[in-house]
DNA sequence: CTACCTGCAAACGGTTTGCATTGCC
DNA sequence: GGCAATGCAAACCGTTTGCAGGTAG
């Protein structure tokens, strides 16, 4: 009867020892903060977020937890270059956006080839010894906004 | 003896007429602030901008001018993961940065080959009409911080 | 002369911090 | 029982807005 979402995709065991493995404690809140994360697939920001969790966590503490995880690795930030940030779940995969300029509408790809990139970078440039991450976000039009 | 630097490389006529090309009024805060912007050769932030053109602009005009040259496509914000945005000149060449996160280092470096990855990102996902534009950083460390 | 530009002060909004309390392990 | 996690209030800081006076064209 809850307004809330369940736990689908990938059940609350799961999570808890997620959140044990990396030495967090496992609360209600984080729980659903990471379940909301999990289950979306695109970025969130901190506002939906705590819209979802609802009074499992305040939004103090989802900006908290927000930075503990990026900085275990269990989420990551990222920029669409709107006013604040956006969250999503770290699954290690290499995925991008393409986000739309007028509308809020946001959508996954692959293949950026960075790593190439990365070393061409390398050797172009001679004050750098490594790249640890990259940012890579692609803004445009969608279908619905260009028809208007 | 100003320690404020001169037009240096691309002079103040050039500028003048860039503004009123773009139906600016030329003044001696926007000149200045063009040339600091012109004359760096990596993304300046606010503070900074500000500093070089001393009294002739305030920090909020700054801002304004920065806004009212970015919309007429004079120059251009850039998203270096610090807590606050930096800007430069456009000149319309497609580079990227490499950015230390331990120190301030920037350096440039070109090749992205992203109108290529647009090209796949339009076909892969299926809601968007067009790419406009992209943004791509390398984070990574530099020499310095990596023999620390 | 009149729109644009400017300075100053104040508002704004996302994010962070301090601190006392709660509750996981 | 001890330390991480939480709620609440308040600080913070980059950025935006309002408005009255100044200035380029």
């Amino acid at each position: 009867m809850s307004a809330i979402p369940k736990y689908a995709g990938g059940d609350r065991k799961d999570l808890q020892k997620l959140l044990r493995d990396n030495n967090f404690r496992s609360t209600e809140g984080r729980l659903a903060l990471l379940s909301a994360l999990k289950c979306s697939r695109k970025p969130l920001s901190v506002e939906t977020l705590a819209r979802q969790i609802g009074s499992r966590l305040d939004d103090v503490n989802v900006y908290r937890a927000l930075q503990a995880f990026a900085a275990a690795g269990i989420s990551r930030r990222v920029d669409l270059q709107h006013s604040h940030a956006h969250y999503e779940f770290n699954d290690e995969h290499d995925h991008h956006r393409i986000v739309c300029t007028s509308c809020e509408k946001v959508e996954d790809f692959t293949g950026c080839e960075c790593d190439t990139l990365a070393h061409k970078a390398l050797k172009q440039t001679h004050g750098f010894a490594k790249v640890t991450n990259h940012s890579l976000e692609l803004f445009g039009v969608c279908n619905a906004c260009v028809s208007r």
